[in-house]
DNA sequence: ATTATGATCGTCT
DNA sequence: GACGATCATAATG
């Protein structure tokens, strides 16, 4: 069944992210196909920027969806949102890895010649020059472009990474064997292996 | 192959 | 003053 963005991105974050794997983000230079996203909820969400309602740089998790929420991580990566919820809520989806499919050259000079240009969260947001002054952008119509494709590749799903808090919730989903999802895995895990059903 | 540690800064307590 | 929705590098099996 084919969506379009708008009504898509109109639903809770955890249904929305899956259907949006397999979409291609772009800007001028470069293209990425989306591999791997996380789901974010609004102020019942506690792994969530919004968890304790709009604030400064967070509000754009409150406005309308179809646009960019960036933040930097750990002081250093841009990481980049799509602004994602039904009306009244905030909530969002990060996009943690993709597939570099146009503009490798540029991608490659942006990340500095390294090898892997868009697995993991911090640099997909490089491949793509993704800064602050992208947060609040409308994602149909700025510098950043997404758009909806739809994939039939089996999706997977698990915990999310790097969260903290409510890390039992499986909000995180994945192209089954792509080998452009990122790799890392918090490996100290004591209880609630990531195995993955099949 | 996996595991540990340093880098670095906006936001909130 | 502490803490991250992280990544690159170094050390070790």
């Amino acid at each position: 069944m084919p969506l379009d963005l708008h009504e898509l991105l109109a639903q809770q974050a955890p249904l929305a992210a899956p259907a949006l794997l397999g979409s291609v983000i772009r800007d001028g230079d470069v293209a990425v196909r989306i591999v791997e996203v996380e789901a974010y909820g609004g102020p019942d969400d506690p792994a969530s920027h919004a968890f304790r309602g709009p604030g400064q740089k967070n509000a754009v998790m409150f406005g309308p969806p179809g646009h960019a929420y960036v933040y930097l991580s750990y002081g250093m990566h841009w990481c980049l949102n799509v602004v994602c919820h039904p009306e009244g809520s905030g909530g969002g989806i990060l996009l943690r890895a993709g597939e570099v499919i146009e503009g490798r050259e540029v991608a490659l000079a942006r990340r500095g010649g390294h090898r892997d240009l868009a697995r993991g969260p911090g640099r997909l947001g490089q491949a793509l020059a993704v800064t602050m002054a992208d947060s609040g952008a409308d994602l149909g119509a700025g510098r950043l472009r997404l758009e909806l494709t739809r994939t039939s590749a089996p999706v997977a799903s698990g915990p999310r990474v790097g969260v903290s808090r409510a890390a039992d919730v499986a909000w995180r989903f994945w192209i089954e064997g792509d080998p452009y999802v990122s790799p890392y895995r918090r490996s100290s895990r004591a209880s609630a292996p990531p195995r993955v059903p099949r």
